[in-house]
Order: C-alpha cells, then structure tokens, then sequence
DNA sequence: AGGGCACTACCTACTGGTAGGTAGGTACTC
DNA sequence: GAGTACCTACCTACCAGTAGGTAGTGCCCT
C-alpha cells in the first residue's frame, strides 16, 4: 500500500489486478482460483490475500479499475467535437478502439450481465445509466432537429451495445464462424467499418 | 416418488435436464453443483448421477437438446416463404420469438460462446456454420439482385445475431438501464420492432 | 399362483481432491 | 522495533464421483 520513495516498477497489487481480469474474463469467477491468480504473478495464495482480503474483495477492485478506464474513456469519447452523425461514428469508433485495447475487459462486463450483477457490491448499470441518458437525448435532439433519422434512441444505444460487445465477448465463437481471426486488427477493423455503414444508412 | 395409477407424466431425466438449463443458464456450468440440480428435481445427487454418469455429461446434453430445439426452429424460419425484405424480417421475428420463448438458451449459448466452445466436445460454430453460410448467400444475392442495400452480409449477419442476443443475455442489465423490466412481452416487442426498424432502414 | 431373478430408481455414507481463508513464522527495510 | 511482503502448514466447507444397500416392478419358470 505505502510506497517507499523510489517505488518500484509495477506494484504487486498491480500484477495481481492485471492476473486477475485475465483469468475472470477467460474462465469467469467460480472459474478462477485464487491458487491460478497466484501463480500467474509468481507468488503464493496467501501472499495475495496479503493484498486483497478475500476474493470477493479482488473481483470488486479489479471491477472499480476496468470501470474508471471505461468510464475515461467514454467521456473522452462523449466531449469530441462533431455534430450530427459525425459525433455517432466518432463514439463508435471509440467504442470499438476501447474494446480492441481490452478485450478482456468486454469478456468480464459480458460475464457480469449474465450474472446480473449479483457480485458486485455497487451497481454497474447506475454508474452507466447517466452516460446512456445523455447519448438519448443527444439523440433524440438530432432526430427532433431532423440532422438524423428518426428511430427509437434508447433501442438504438442498446442494439449498439450489442453489436460492438458482441464481437470482442464472442469471439471465439465468432473466429470459428467466420473462419478468420476475429481479434486481429484488420478483421476488427472490418467488422467495425460494417458496423458503422449498417448504422450510417439507417441514420443518414 | 413412483406413483400408483396412470402417472409418470414427465421422466425424471427429462426434469433434471430442464432443472439443469435453469441452473447452468443462471449460474454458469462451474457456479452450479450437481446438488444444486438435484436439489431442484427433489432427488439426491447419486441418484442425479444414475441418469447421466457424469457433470459434464449432463452439460453435454443439456447442449444437445438446446441445439436441436434450436436448429428446428431456425430450419423453420428459414424454410418460411417470403422474398427480400420480407423474408429477411421473418427470420428476425423468428430469432426473436425463439430467445423469448427460451431465455435461458441465450444466457448457456452466451457463457459457452464466451468460454470459447471448450466444454462441448461438439463444435458449436461448426452446426451453424452451414445455416450461417446460407443466410450470407441469400442476403449477397438479394444485394446482387438490388432487391436490398449493398451491405457485407457476414458482418450484418453477426451484428444482427449480436443485436438479438444481447437483449435477452444481458437482460438483468438492460432492465435496470431502461429502468423497466427487459424480458416481458411488451418489452421485447417494442426491442423487436426497433431491431427490425433499424435494419430495414439500412436495407430497404 | 408364487418363488426367484434381473432391472430401475433411489438412498446413505464415504472417498479424494480442491476451494477460500487463517495462524504463525521469517526476511528485509525503514 | 515497527511494518511490509512473503512463506509453510493448517483449517473447514464443499465439490464430483463411488460403494453398497434397499425398495419396487416386471418377467420367467415351474
């Protein structure tokens, strides 16, 4: 916790963060042992309950970083300048670059609606709710401006949700459909370039 | 537990994979015990495990039985008359009333998907692969013909498979980000039409 | 008709293994 | 000497799966 003057490179509380999101996206929580995350960083289970106090504990720091990353930068992507469709296609853009940085990040938040949220202690769908309030209403205010076409905003925002998660959560699934790939770049890229036409058309 | 009389209406083979979709679809295969199940038919666990030898046996054909109802009614949908436009929104409301009717096949079609299809020894991508391949073929011929919009079918394909699911996978969060209850009929009725509104704009 | 036999569906009691978490000690640093 | 970071050794709880036994059912063979 205290740091001496010099501070190391990277925390071990740092590594076990890192350690944990790996094994929470790619084998879920009942699925990780502290035993894996352990051993991933290099030290043993009860030094890492040194640092965290139980697991529980762990999956809600990790949760509260992935989110304040997320969080960042959404808004970063929420305060670009554009108007009308050009700010749409910037967001989405942004959506996808986020989730190409982490796709790990998608697999746990996907792992987590599935659960319902039952495992963490704060609400995940009330620190989004204000973010997802003001993209309707942007919106809405276009399509009432006529600058976009009009559709039902909120379905909208959650289709696109869908639609770009989808993607990074599933895949593997998505890799053996399409027999390519799905996480490397240019594939990505692909897919989000189709994603942004399918949008485009509906809402220019 | 054996009955005089007419009765054995439902085989407790039959209640243990039902309880089993419940349990996996809500918790997840390692979040659910072999007590858990056996517990909901009312039986103890050996007497679980002399229906099917083993947990993963069991998850095998809980999938096999998902699968099967699945591609049934896909086979239907597809086999539904109609031409461009027309037939592309059947299939829509048939994906749709096939989640509705099934909620808990998303949520086990999802955790598998995000667990990358370990758990099967089946290949999940590979049995839809031949109902994907054809979908793509019809939606390029009807782009071909000019009867629909120019789009990369494949992509449009996934995101639309992205757009349905996720509103019945993530329904816990979605229900609280909309602030109403995701999965009653109205609900996905009013997601439905806004799914299909989007994509006919785009392809019409 | 009724005794023996195989089979099914369930049970209790147990096994080996692994989970999360704790106690208590050691080495090192300020 | 206080504090941090790690360790080994241990605890209890629960897991999947097994052993072995017990009712009930239908069939076959006198």
């Amino acid at each position: 916790m205290t740091d001496p003057g010099d501070r190391p490179p990277r925390p071990t509380r740092d590594l076990i963060i890192d350690e944990a999101i790996a094994c929470f996206a790619e084998r879920g929580y009942d699925g990780t042992s502290l035993n894996d995350i352990a051993a991933g960083v290099g030290i043993r289970r009860p030094s890492l309950l040194h640092h965290f106090p139980s697991k529980e504990t762990l999956y809600g720091s990790v949760f509260e970083q992935i989110l304040s990353d997320w969080l960042e930068r959404v808004g970063q992507a929420v305060e670009m300048d554009g108007t009308g469709w050009e700010k749409v296609e910037l967001v989405l853009r942004a959506g996808f670059a986020l989730f190409e940085d982490n796709p790990d990040y998608v697999r746990m938040m996907r792992r987590e609606a599935l659960d319902g949220g039952v495992r963490l202690g704060i609400d995940l769908a009330s620190v989004l709710k204000p973010l997802f309030a003001a993209a309707a209403e942007y919106l809405d205010r276009m399509m009432d401006e006529g600058v976009l076409k009009r559709h039902d905003s909120r379905h909208l925002l959650i289709t696109g949700y869908g639609a770009i998660l989808t993607y990074f959560s599933d895949a593997p699934f998505i890799t053996d459909l399409l027999d390519h790939q799905a996480l490397t770049e240019a594939n990505i890229s692909e897919h989000r370039e189709a994603v942004i036409e399918l949008f485009r058309s509906a809402l220019v």
